[in-house]
RNA sequence: GCGGUCAUAGUUCAGUUGGUUAGAACGUCUGAUUGUGGUUCAGAAGGUCGUGGGUUCGAGCCCCAUUGAUCGCCCCA
């Protein structure tokens, strides 16, 4: 068979030992927070029945499932009709989840997945087509305290990883308000994604995008005051104050924010700004009420690192209705590129292996077996270098992969029952008896 | 789905208006040193110049196509 070029599928990594370290240390960040907060784990299938997955994303994100070919004997390209697909998120799943096993689960529901999800998008800066979500969500409760706790748990996670951010909140039902007054309550997804440009595109841009969507021009005017308005959270609900005031769901909408961010206040959050951005419009497909969205404040990485809203009904469509739910998504991939590019990682990079035997032959290698056996019973972890090398490779081994103390066994270690340890960061080196070994790495 | 940029050794990159045998650094391997790594010195291996076509006496370089990477748009963690 001609040699192949290696290589993995576009979107996807490889990650090596030093960033797996790295990565390991966002996700136990995330699960303890998740834990602190009374929040279970559970795991879905890579795979969802296709159905289950279609229709919940919008017609953009039907087109980024990746569907998986159905088997067959004779496989016709063209009349394909896939069954199954990879999960696009893991709130759905869970949706379905909790549908499906509904008698097992005490309500209030809180559980946290973190698990991998796919979407056959192109690949950018920050996007990927394998990454991993870190989610918590609450389902079955309709309080506004679910969300309190979700800011929360946000601000600590990133106060953990000492990531600096800025929580943005917004309210479905303002955004509904919003299209109701302004007499577009059809076109609100169309508004409120044109709306959600203005850090991009500016006024002029969004108001262009606005014309392109068909919306009347009487109706752009009277968006104008909110898409130029500046000012802390408090006058930007006074403003929705006056311009919702006729309409219910506004009026809800701007009740929920006040009392949320009246609760944040009260909480002093430790690194995250919080701040209220009618701007935001993010997962429109199935938010109704809260919505959040997390952006790393320093450095050059735009894209949001984490996001979240209220669903009042995500389980409706399987066949359980009246059942609310409010969730957040952590963006690991994401978190792990912020952290890279402001150097936030700690620099604990613990070794693998804390002591490498090597050795100067077969005998010298076999005797080493029993002390290896006794070092690792003792808690520590060593490696035996398993094949009769020269003891400078057997070095250069140790040296790089950061082992910090190698035990070199000859034939006079072996008359003499000890070893010699070397620290590889001084060079220095000294006679130890195996139990004076352990004792000095075990302090 | 749409647009821009790029593609040369394991890696990062040189390579003159198109001219003989495509270079460097780092890494790898061997030796100096058959009981000592991270420093030094000597040497070696390693390339169908992404792939396929075209122009030309001659292509790494020019043209077309294709694939991949990357950055934007759409949308999103």
């Amino acid at each position: 068979m001609a040699i192949q070029k290696p290589g993995i599928p576009k979107g996807t990594r490889d990650f090596s030992p030093e960033e797996m370290v790295k990565r390991n240390y966002i996700f136990d960040s995330i699960r303890s927070v998740f834990r602190l907060y009374g929040y279970t784990p559970i795991e879905t299938p890579a795979m969802e029945n296709l159905t289950t997955l279609m229709g919940k994303y919008g017609e953009e994100g039907d087109r980024l499932i990746f569907k998986i070919l159905p088997r067959g004997e004779k496989l016709n390209m063209d009349v394909i009709k896939p069954e199954e697909a990879l999960r696009y998120d893991l709130t759905v799943p869970f949706a379905r989840y909790v549908v499906q096993h509904q008698q097992d689960i005490a309500f209030p529901f809180r559980r946290y997945q973190i698990q991998p999800v796919w979407r056959a998008d192109r690949p950018q800066k920050g996007r990927y087509r394998e990454f991993y979500q870190c989610d918590a969500d609450v389902i079955g409760s309709d309080s506004l305290l679910n969300e309190l706790e979700l800011i929360l748990m946000i601000d600590q996670v990133f106060t953990k990883l000492k990531a600096p951010v800025c929580i943005k909140i917004n309210n479905r039902k303002i955004l509904s308000g919003i299209a109701e007054v302004i007499g577009e309550k059809e076109k609100i997804v169309d508004i409120t994604v044109a709306i959600d440009k203005l850090d991009k595109i500016g006024a002029d841009g969004v108001n262009k995008e606005l014309r392109e969507k068909q919306i009347s021009e009487k109706a752009i005017e009277q968006l104008q005051p909110l898409i130029e308005f500046t000012g802390d959270t408090a006058a930007k609900l006074n403003l929705l104050k006056e311009l919702l005031r006729t309409s219910e769901i506004g009026n809800k909408g701007i009740e929920e924010l006040e009392y949320l961010f009246a609760h944040i206040s009260n909480c002093e959050l430790q690194i995250a700004k919080c701040e209220l951005d009618i701007t935001l419009a993010r997962g429109l497909n199935y938010y109704t009420g809260a919505i959040i969205e997390v952006k790393a404040t320093e450095g050059t990485f735009t894209s949001s690192i984490c996001g979240g809203g209220r669903y009042d009904d995500l389980t409706g469509i399987f066949g359980l209705p009246n059942m609310s739910g409010v969730g957040i998504s952590f963006g690991a991939d994401r978190i792990y590129d912020v952290m890279t590019e402001l150097n936030l990682f700690p620099q604990e990079v613990k070794a693998s292996t804390t002591l490498l035997f090597a050795h100067f032959g077969e005998a010298e290698r076999d005797h080493c077996l029993p002390l290896l056996a006794q070092t690792r019973k003792a808690g520590i972890s060593a490696e035996l270098y398993p094949d009769v090398v020269k003891i400078k490779k057997q070095l250069d081994y140790a040296n790089k992969k950061g082992i910090p103390f190698v035990a070199v066994v000859g034939s006079d270690e072996m008359k003499e029952g000890v070893l010699t340890v070397k620290n590889m960061k001084d060079g220095s080196q000294m006679k130890l008896k195996i139990y004076e070994l352990i004792d000095r790495l075990k302090a």
